[in-house]
DNA sequence: TGGTATATTTCATAGAATGAAACTCGGCAG
DNA sequence: CTGCCGAGTTTCATTCTATGAAATATACCA
C-alpha cells in the first residue's frame, strides 16, 4: 500500500511517538476529498490494523467528535470538531492577519479570487481565500490543498526556496491522486529559474485547463520564503496578454507587504 | 481543575477508549481563542499529566503537523493539518451544499452576513458563512462556536427541540470564558416558546451590543432540527422596527430550503 | 431460514505507555 | 564567572494498557 509509504515518510521515526496516537492519526487522515466516508472495515483494510484495534479509536475520536458517524448507514466521516478547532489554528496565524488588508484591497481592484497560501508537506495549502464577486469563479477554499508544483501560489513559494529543497518536493511527489501534468525536472527547474526572474510566478492551466494565476512570494524577516499570494481566475478574463500586467501590480502589492512583513519578528 | 469535569462530561465512560488517544486529544482541546499558544509545562499542569508524557504526545501530534512549534518561542500551537481536515470535512456536509445557493441569494439581497449553523454540544457551530459585502458587518466566520441560548442561529435550533433538550444546553454552560448574559430558565422558555409561534429566532444583542439577527431552523426530514439560517447585523441597519420585515421574508427562504430538505435522506 | 458481511465484546498476553529521576541547556542574578 | 532556576529532553524499570484472536451479535439479503 502507497499508504504505508506516506505514513514513514512522515517523519515517523517511530522513536518518541506514541503508537496509539499515531494510529489514530491515521485514522483520521485516511479520509480525504476521495474518500470522505469510510466504514470500520475500510479503514481497517487501508492502515492495516486489526478492526478491533480500529473499532476503539474510532469510539474514541467519535466521543470527541473528531469523526462523526452516519446514523443510517453507519460509515464514518471527519467530525464538527475538526472545523471548530481549525478555525482557533486559522485565527492566529499572524501573516494571514497582515495580509488580509492587502487581499481585500487586490479582490476589490481585479474582481478575481485572491489566495493566501503556504507550503505544507509539498503542498499548497490555502491559508485564505478571498472569492472572486464575480460569477465564473475560482471555487477554490480555506484548508484546501493543491500540488505546489504546479500551482501559481506554490510555485512562487518553491522559486525562492533553495534549489534541492524545491526538487526535494518534486521527487516526494506523494500526492494521493497524481494530477496529470508533473513537470520534468529540467522544465521544473527552467521555470523556478525564469520565475525568480520575473518576481512572480505564472500558471497557466497547470493542474486545470481553463485556470490562469500569478503568484508572488511573502518572505519571513530571515529571508525565508514562508507563503505567498496569488490571483487566480478564468483564463478567459486572465488572458496571457493581460496576465503580465496582474503580475506586475501584484509584485508592487508583494513588495508593500513583505516591508511590513519584515518589522514582525514571529511568524 | 473545571478542564476534568469537562473531560468526563464529554461521554468519556473510560470504557472502550484508548488512553493514549484520549490523551492526546485532550492536549488538542487544550488550545482555544483565549490560550491559542501553550508550552509544555502549561498543558502538563491543564491536563494533569506528566510533563514526559505531553512531551511524547506533542511530539507524535507535531510530526503529523496537528500541532506546531514556534521556532523561536518554543510554544505550541494548534497546526495546519486541522485547517486540511476542517476543509474535508466541510465539503462533506450534505446540507451546506444544498443552502448554499439560498445562502448566496439572500446575501446579495439583504447585503448582511448570512449564517448556517448546526448545534454542536451547546453551542452554536457555524458551518458556513457569507459575509455582508458592507463595510461595517460581523466578522463571524465558518468554525466559530457562540453559545445557543444567545444568539438567533442557535436559538433556531434550540426552540424547536424538545423543552428538556433545550434546557440541558442550558444548564450544561460549559462554555469557556461565560458570556455576560446568561437568561435564567424561565426567559428562556418564554423565549423558546416566543419564537416557535413566531417562526424565526430573534437576536436584539443577546450576546454583543449593537448586534441583531433572526434565524429560521432547517429541519431533517423525520423532523429533528438539524440547522439554522440566519441573517446577522449591526443594530443600526437591521433595527427592531425592520428585523420583522427580515423575519418573515427569512421564514419564506427557510420554507422553500426546509421543503428541498425533505427530499434528502440522508444529513 | 440460513448465509454473509459487518460490527461489537471478551479476554489473555505482550509489550507499549508511563512517570520518576537524571540530565541538558540557556538565561539570569548575585 | 558561577551557580541557580525553569524549561525541555532522555533514560529506564515497572505496570497496566492496548492489542488481536476468537467468539458473539446484528443486519441484510437470498
Amino acid at each position: 500500500m502507497d499508504y504505508l509509504n506516506n505514513q514513514e515518510e512522515n517523519g515517523n521515526d517511530s522513536s518518541n511517538s506514541v503508537r496509539a496516537v499515531d494510529r489514530a492519526l491515521d485514522v483520521l487522515l485516511c479520509f480525504n476529498a476521495q474518500t470522505p466516508a469510510l466504514n470500520m472495515t475500510q479503514i481497517s483494510e487501508r492502515i492495516g490494523i486489526h478492526k478491533s484495534t480500529v473499532h476503539r479509536l474510532l469510539a474514541t475520536l467519535e466521543r470527541r467528535n473528531f469523526v462523526r458517524r452516519d446514523p443510517e448507514t453507519g460509515v464514518y466521516r471527519l467530525g464538527y470538531r475538526l472545523l471548530q478547532m481549525a478555525y482557533l489554528s486559522q485565527e492566529n496565524i499572524g501573516i494571514r492577519q497582515i495580509a488580509l488588508p492587502y487581499m481585500r484591497m487586490l479582490n476589490e481592484k481585479y474582481r478575481e479570487t485572491i489566495d493566501l497560501a503556504i507550503l505544507d508537506n509539498g503542498e499548497a495549502l490555502f491559508l485564505d481565500v478571498i472569492q472572486s464577486p464575480q460569477r465564473v469563479k475560482l471555487a477554490s477554499s480555506m484548508g484546501q490543498h493543491l500540488p505546489a508544483f504546479s500551482t501559481a501560489s506554490g510555485k512562487a513559494i518553491l522559486a525562492w526556496l533553495p534549489e534541492e529543497e524545491a526538487l526535494a518536493v518534486l521527487q516526494n511527489t506523494n500526492i494521493s491522486f497524481t494530477p496529470n501534468i508533473v513537470p520534468t525536472r529540467e522544465a521544473f527547474l527552467e521555470d523556478m529559474r525564469e520565475t525568480r526572474k520575473r518576481g512572480y510566478s505564472l500558471d497557466c492551466e497547470g493542474l486545470e485547463t481553463g485556470i490562469h494565476a500569478v503568484g508572488v512570494p511573502l518572505f519571513r524577516s530571515d529571508g525565508t520564503p514562508i507563503a505567498s499570494l496569488a490571483i487566480a481566475g478564468p483564463a478567459f478574463r486572465m488572458e496571457c496578454s493581460k496576465i503580465q500586467t496582474f503580475g506586475e501590480e501584484l509584485l508592487v502589492v508583494g513588495n508593500e507587504l513583505n516591508e511590513l512583513l519584515k518589522l514582525v519578528p514571529n511568524l
